[in-house]
DNA sequence: TTGTAGGCGTTATCAC
DNA sequence: GTGATAACGCCTACAA
């Protein structure tokens, strides 16, 4: 059936031609003859050669092949995030020419040695970095190495400004996100909307806190803000637990900073509320469970974000200069996903979500 | 900082050895005299010197890179399972020395030619197939052309034994995984006891559904089992559909072949029932959103199946002899994870799950 | 026990 | 426009 593979040299003699013009119609089609050129590709065809990716990579080093961390998802929520990231990111590599090889590591250190040993062993043309953090030493790494690598997730630096950043980065601006959350309870005529956040910070949930903040800033309710606020443990109970000091201070809605949070905070609130009280309850990531349950949710363009990352990771490992290619630094809007509550004690034949 | 990637030529005249003996010291100790071993040995500690992937697969022809199927999950709630699956098997994989690529196909047919690209340019030495179904064209391909490979699944064939397959394969035990959770249910006073399961079936459901007939059977209930049961399409709507009709054949208690179907049925129960019946329901795989809405589900064990995938196919790319491994086909007997409802609408304060 | 020679399949360089 | 030559870094013979 399929033959045994051919080589340059084994085709180049089957058309008696040498392997060099092989690989120069290859490579470098306008420097053979348009006739050779033709006889050559067609061959090309027939065989089924395909050029062996070890071989040239011992000779151009580069492997075309790009490296990623699969992070332990701690949380099985929010773990569907990297989830559809690594799908898009998949296929992103893939029509861009690169493979994906990945690896897994328990923290930036341990991540930090696998990149090193991949770059030695299996000259890996770059990487990408997901959860980035204030301080985070495999950025520094990288660039002290001068390995090329673009991240998810801008710099969470404190003082320094992520878009002066020198390396290339795609997010998903949170702000916006719980903004257009915030504004979306607003227009149903809440005014005392909480916002239910993650205790230990690292920027990302500050972010999402300040969309809130803004937009009720924005619709004049900026004065006890600190009041409608809580921050937790990220899990379905902390959100539960949340609900109870919340409503004391008057709130009648909830945006929250994780799908986690916002479907302990609602299940909460259907069992406290008057059954014809619908809680207004948003949360953050779009995962599997907040549309099982018929929860709104912002929902990040993480396919998109992967996209662009294999963007721009491409162009620069093309050896093309910065300022013109995508841009380095992009922040995507996501989407506000509004959906009816269900499966949480009511009777909602067949809904369309 | 790091210095340029010593190979083994520079290593060899920095020690003032040929590079043979360089190479010998790692690749063969036992050939070379112990006290230049030491000193190689240190040399190459010292120098951080790696072999290159590419140069030593340009000779032994193994890239010691394993190939899998990333495949669009088509329903976020089961996705999980593949993301637990993907984690374990990357994790193995490093373990045994192998590498993980990645590539994503839309079927079957796209997936044999992103295998057969991967053999041609990358010589991968192995695939991890998952998802098999009967008349796999994958399997047959693969044996075709005697590329190594195991898979997470046995080959559903309604003919031929899966034991006397010629491939390698990981199973979990659907049929003890469904008659657990019959069981249990059972102890708690259940007589009619339904089985929700899927329409379209092509063993996988077949084989849960068995073990909850088994499970009836033994208990002296198997008469009206056809009557017990239904069919449907695998998302959370179409279990909330099922329930009416179960309900008006006396059924107080359910199995289901899924999570998204647990959980639809769970909340359509939770509705339709006094509030005073907590529902009886127990879904199957364990998924995120069964743990974060507290539902009984069928835990199976997948992470040891990949490490036992990864096992089986590494001993057979070291070329033992089949006999002497690991066993050659495996099936995994999953726990039952029993939960108190949570999250629909009664309030339990921060319950352990 | 150690060293030498050759080649895996490709591309860069430089003659022709 | 085309083809010879020389690596890239490693391993497997075989010779010393």
């Amino acid at each position: 059936m399929t033959q045994k593979k051919p080589t340059l040299v084994s085709l180049a003699e089957s058309i008696g031609v040498s392997r060099q013009t092989v690989s120069n119609a290859l490579n470098a089609p306008q420097r053979v003859k348009p006739a050779t050129r033709e006889r050559v590709l067609k061959a090309v065809r027939e065989s089924g050669y395909r050029p062996s990716a070890a071989a040239r990579q011992l000779r151009t080093r580069r492997s075309m092949d790009l490296g990623l961390r699969l992070t332990p998802a701690t949380d099985g929520i929010n773990g569907a995030v990297q989830d559809r990231f690594l799908h898009a990111l998949t296929e992103a590599a893939q029509d861009a020419g690169y493979r994906l090889t990945l690896y897994s590591a328990r923290d930036d250190e341990e991540e930090i040695r696998h990149i090193d040993e991949l770059l030695h062993v299996a000259d890996l043309d770059g990487f990408v970095l997901t959860g980035t953090h204030a301080g985070d030493p495999r950025t520094a790494w990288l660039q002290e190495h001068a390995v090329p690598f673009a991240a998810f997730g801008r710099p969470w630096s404190r003082t320094e400004d992520p878009f002066a950043s020198a390396h290339p980065w795609v997010d998903i601006d949170g702000a916006a996100g719980t903004e257009s959350a915030t504004g979306f309870l607003l227009e149903q005529g809440h005014r005392r909307i909480g916002f239910l956040g993650w205790r230990p910070d690292e920027g990302l949930g500050d972010d999402r806190r300040s969309g809130w903040q803004r937009a009720m800033e924005a619709a004049g309710i900026g004065g006890s803000l600190d009041e409608l606020s809580t921050a937790t443990d990220d899990d379905v109970a902390a959100g539960a637990a949340a609900v109870e000091g919340l409503l004391a201070r008057g709130v009648t809605a909830l945006v929250c900073v994780s799908d986690s949070l916002a479907l302990g905070a609602f299940a909460q609130l259907r069992a406290v509320l008057p059954a014809e009280r619908e809680p207004a309850v948003v949360g953050f990531d779009d995962t599997p469970v907040a549309a099982a349950v018929g929860l709104s949710s912002v929902a990040p363009p993480v396919a998109d974000a992967a996209r662009r990352i294999i963007a721009v990771l491409s162009h620069m490992l093309a050896g093309r200069p910065a300022g013109e290619g995508p841009q380095q630094h992009q922040v995507l809007k996501p989407a506000l996903v509004v959906r009816t509550p269900y499966a949480l004690g009511r009777v909602v034949p067949r809904p369309g979500g």
